[in-house]
DNA sequence: TGGCTGGGTGTAAGCGCTTCCACCCTTCGC
DNA sequence: GCGAAGGGTGGAAGCGCTTACACCCAGCCA
């Protein structure tokens, strides 16, 4: 990749703006003048560089991911619907992870120095690095956290689907209640969830803290709940990932699900549809939830909207075995 | 993101020269010198613009991916290997999805254009302008296809667990067997698990296409085949989304699995541990690919390495409950 | 004390492109 | 037939950085 637009000025005979012109269709260019640069730009199989062009544009046509970790299928599938619309944008969609590194702020900082905006998944980039952002102008979409000035935030609804999973449990004829997550860390989706299904079941329900958003987690925290006295007949996980974990947990110690413990998961992933019993969970619009932070972005750089906006997309509760067999009872 | 070095060597009352080599470390400054520099810099919050860097060094530090789909678990997992291990490495990582697109040519010239070098899964991109990228030194890494010259291939292996696979099906003691993919459309990973299985059971067994490697697919002729005449005893699935949809069938059939029917799939992905039965799998070693991936790429570009390296990672056979209940038969 | 070394610094030439501006040469209208 | 448009083109100035090179000035040795 290094013949310049030089060379193919040379070999066309003309300079190196009507090469340009002719290629970005920008300005007059003779017919026969276009033609000709064409087939040297064929001949030598010239693609303009995009340093040069990004630098004397003044723009990347970039945008950078920051998440936390692609393992779970959540990022992944939101990262998908983000990539499909960029790229539909003419940007490029550069990654980065933050899990387990250390100098993250730098890694940012570098990443920032070559995109035009910013997706950050909740509470990777920490909070005065976010504030440095806002001031330089850089442009931020945030997705699954609260909203904050300065940058678009992004996210799907918690509290009324918590309310509504709850109240479908509670059809179940359930009483004692366990929430598997761990709401306090951060203020994000999770909080919500657990806020939301808290609101509605009261004393009824009770936090335990997995650590992290994992089947491991998830299985551990179970395995203690589940083996302990005063065991709840429903637990309410704050993503599939954990509730997977629990659903192992259960019938590691033999217990019947939904018989003698219900469970549910949030999200939908692939594995909650395929797992045995399948898990009742609230489907979040992952790869919309991407889509529409690939169009937020485009909008703030283009400078096509000014203000913030905050955005909230509806998740829809996907009921299935794992919360107990239907009698009749109406649904949530 | 705006302020310039100019600014900082104002500020610093030296010249952008001096700026440059206190923050680089190259060349010598006096140590009240750089000082001054980094009071600057740290009053400005000035960070190097990459595209200044980039122009002026020659170099993008960034690679490129390019994967059809994101979708499945697959390509989420070799990607974040290959990210940890190029963002070690001081690289970016550029995604690009060649899924649904119409001028994927164009995609990945641009994108070439922006990186120092590629890594490829199987066969996304089309033959004669991977003979083009090879043919203009674009560094390059193929996961999961056969070798060709002028690049990098890696991927695990497939032949002989094909055969450990189709074995330990024997030692259940299963005569008819179905495999459910698509092996003849591409050179691929999945071609070479057919050509395995194929090798080992002769014409015990029969190739299904299933059009595309998705759950839907594998379940739609999962359907047909197992509702037909003369259904075979195991199904030996191209990879685990398939496999679940092979369960997905047998369930609606109100066949047992492996009771009546066994299923195998392959990659060993999230949901193949909680679906029920657990999924007997391949287990395919996804992090260490796309990590592998990275640091090969890393030598091609720096020069470590001149002569294209053909790797083969070792996988795992991954017995669970999907392939049969074992009475005391010998492990493959 | 004079020439040398070499640390420390600035100047300026790129890197590959876009685009403003000036210029030339047809046309066209009068 | 002449001036005014305006299409078509090239020159050159950036965009933000790195780095070769020249330069200056201590400090050193002879």
């Amino acid at each position: 990749m290094d013949v310049t637009i030089y060379e193919v000025a040379k070999r066309a005979g003309v300079s190196i703006a009507t090469v340009s012109r002719a290629l970005r269709g920008t300005g007059p260019v003779a017919a026969r003048t276009r033609e000709k640069v064409l087939k040297a730009v064929e001949e030598l199989n010239f693609t303009p560089s995009r340093l040069g062009v990004s630098l004397a544009e003044g723009r990347h046509a970039a945008n950078g991911v920051v998440f936390p970790d692609l393992a779970g299928p959540y990022y992944a599938e939101v990262l998908l619907g983000y990539e499909e619309v960029a790229s539909e944008l003419g940007r490029s969609v550069i990654v980065l992870s933050t899990k387990g590194r250390t100098k993250v702020n730098d890694l940012i900082k570098d990443l920032a120095g070559r995109v035009d905006g910013l997706l950050i998944f909740g509470h990777t980039v920490p909070e005065p690095l976010v504030t440095e952002l806002v001031r330089l102008g850089m442009h931020l979409v945030f997705v699954s956290r609260d909203p904050l000035p300065g940058a678009d935030t992004l996210r799907s609804e918690n509290t009324s689907s918590a309310r509504a999973l709850a109240g479908h449990l509670q059809g179940h004829g359930y009483e004692r209640f366990a929430f598997l997550g761990a709401p306090l860390t951060s203020r994000d989706d999770v909080d919500e969830r657990w806020q939301g299904v808290h609101a509605a079941l009261g004393g009824a329900i009770e936090a335990v803290d997995t650590g992290q958003y994992t089947v491991e987690c998830g299985f551990e925290a179970a395995r203690k709940l589940l083996a302990g006295r005063g065991r709840p007949r429903a637990i309410i996980c704050s993503d599939d990932e954990v509730a997977l974990g629990a659903l192992l947990a259960a019938e590691g110690l033999g217990l019947d699900v939904p018989g003698e413990v219900a469970v549910t998961g949030w999200d939908d992933i692939m594995a909650a549809r395929h797992a045995r019993p399948a898990l009742t969970t609230v489907r979040q619009p992952m790869r919309q939830l991407g889509a529409r932070a690939a169009r937020a972005l485009d909008e703030l750089i283009t400078g096509a909207r000014e203000e913030p906006s905050h955005l909230i997309l509806t998740t829809e509760l996907v009921i299935r075995a794992s919360c107990g067999h239907h009698p009749q009872e109406v649904e949530a």
